[in-house]
DNA sequence: ATTGACTCCGTACCTAGGTACATAACTTAT
DNA sequence: ATAAGTTATGTACCTAGGTACGGAGTCAAT
């Protein structure tokens, strides 16, 4: 579970340049390199960069995320008002999404309901 | 509503060099230019520009926004497909968006039971 | 002990999504 | 009718997030 930045890059299922990207970038630190030898991830760094893939999967900047790992960086209460704010944003986004998903099941019944017809259009339900 | 492009990309509050490069991209259509002035944007591009803003901000890339739009551009039985597939990458995004939610509101917990502790990682909750 | 595979490091390059700028033509207010 | 403000068009540039590459060092299997 943990290796080298090829083995790591590999189960994770990234380029191992992103790692090192990813280490130029602070997001991640680079294990000490031994004296003689290459570097060795340990499962902690494997962790951390599959939570900053998913959190890109849901839509967070890499700049987002880095506040979402101080999360776990830091004590409570320094950060508890960090995560109230995006639990906000993260609502926020939800209620968003259904009202797509709802404009999509809409447009769905329609389309089986008037097999000739052209469609009406999904933008309006999306209109601030 | 509608109005020169200036006017239109300051309704909605993006640059009009963005109107353009939308255009550029084929995601709304150049109105017809009058023989004698400027063209006017009508009322159902500023829609369309909206919905695309909008649709970006739930996470969606401009080239998956194209396929939302022919939704409503085109006539039912030939997109049906496509909004049942969107619909299944919406409710996707939903859920992945409650796990985090979930992640958050417990975190928030813990921060508020344990006052001088250091916190318990949100990492593991992301974990795959 | 040497060949092949991998790592390290720095720099260059790539796509998405814009943004800025230069120049010319057009419009509006005076 | 002329100056000030917009628009049109094309090209250049910018940030985010990677990806690729060249050259040198390292490891491990024969």
């Amino acid at each position: 579970m943990s290796g080298t930045i090829s083995k790591i890059a590999k189960q994770i299922g990234i380029n191992p340049e992103t790692v090192r990207f990813y280490e130029r970038k602070g997001l991640i630190k680079q294990p000490v390199k031994p004296l003689q030898g290459y570097r060795i991830y340990p499962l902690e760094t494997v962790n951390r960069i599959r939570f900053i893939k998913r959190s890109q999967e849901l839509g967070f900047t890499l700049h987002e995320i880095e506040g979402l790992l101080s999360l776990s960086d830091n004590p409570c209460h320094q950060v508890e008002e960090l995560a109230k704010k995006k639990l906000i944003a993260v609502q926020a986004k939800q209620a968003d999404l259904q009202l797509l998903e709802k404009a999509l099941l809409e447009h769905i019944a329609q389309c089986q309901r008037n097999e000739d017809e052209t469609c009406c259009p999904i933008i309006d339900s999306l209109q601030p």
